[in-house]
DNA sequence: AGTGTAATGTTATATTATAACTGTCACTGT
DNA sequence: ACAGTGACAGTTATAATATAACATTACACT
């Protein structure tokens, strides 16, 4: 890993990290392409790599989209929490659901390596709830 | 719904449940064209809308593709588990895992919708212990 | 400096998905 | 029967996401 490469994540994960919201690998691209008008897609898909690999960013693999790591606790699996309305993400933190996920498929055999979790619905701002108020 | 569209859906379905590995829209696409030669993306995406409303088929989510729903309880939520060696897909029902999960979410005020739950790993037809049989 | 390797840059293209418009046909009310 | 309407299907074009493949550069080691 280069500087360039180095440089390209910092910045990434900064603008996963102003916002609460996933953004696609194309809206990165342009906002990088703000200060570094020459990059081409493959970097940006590159870093994005690295970074998951790192466990600091999440893929929303239901909306092509990334959003940062709210842990420390990089690579422990998490729930992803996607708002409908106002679209922000929350990370939730549940081993006992993972561990149950994966005893249950062990009974059938299947040995679980990665879990995806991602549960659409309304956050507690914007919820009926909140509406009450 | 007219009868082409119908039609289509019955195709898109035989051709999911004759395999147990999930169809980009594009492989569907290819096979439809066989029969019908000049059919374009739009005709396999409307039948594929219409397919996962009645809960018919599964969209992976993390691969971009379809399955045929192994249940005749559409709608039920499920698991699904991904063979990263055969690329079979399973589907389990694990009603008490969703329950939990809803709940564990609503403790932070967040109103669930629609989980989406995949797991990679290797099933039981790839694993350790069938190699060592 | 010269050589080899890994990182980055660049171009092009593959893959997935949808917008927007057009045509067709069945049904309605007259 | 006929025009009007509305839902569906066909068609064209293009948007959005992702990666292959090759060229170039940087850097470590000698």
């Amino acid at each position: 890993m280069g500087k360039r490469g180095k440089q390209m994540q910092t910045e990434i994960l900064s603008i996963l990290r102003d916002s609460r919201s996933p953004h696609s690998a194309y809206t990165l691209l342009d906002r990088l392409q703000e200060t570094y008008p020459k990059i081409a897609p493959p970097t940006v898909y590159r870093a994005l790599a690295a970074l998951g690999e790192r466990g600091q960013i999440h893929r929303l693999e239901s909306l092509n989209a990334y959003v940062a790591c709210q842990s420390e606790a990089h690579h422990q699996t998490s729930v992803l929490s996607i708002c409908e309305d106002c679209g922000v993400v929350e990370e939730t933190f549940e081993p006992d659901i993972f561990s149950r996920l994966s005893a249950a498929l062990r009974k059938s055999g299947f040995s679980a390596q990665r879990h995806i979790i991602e549960v659409n619905g309304i956050c507690a701002s914007c919820g009926p709830a909140q509406a009450a108020v």
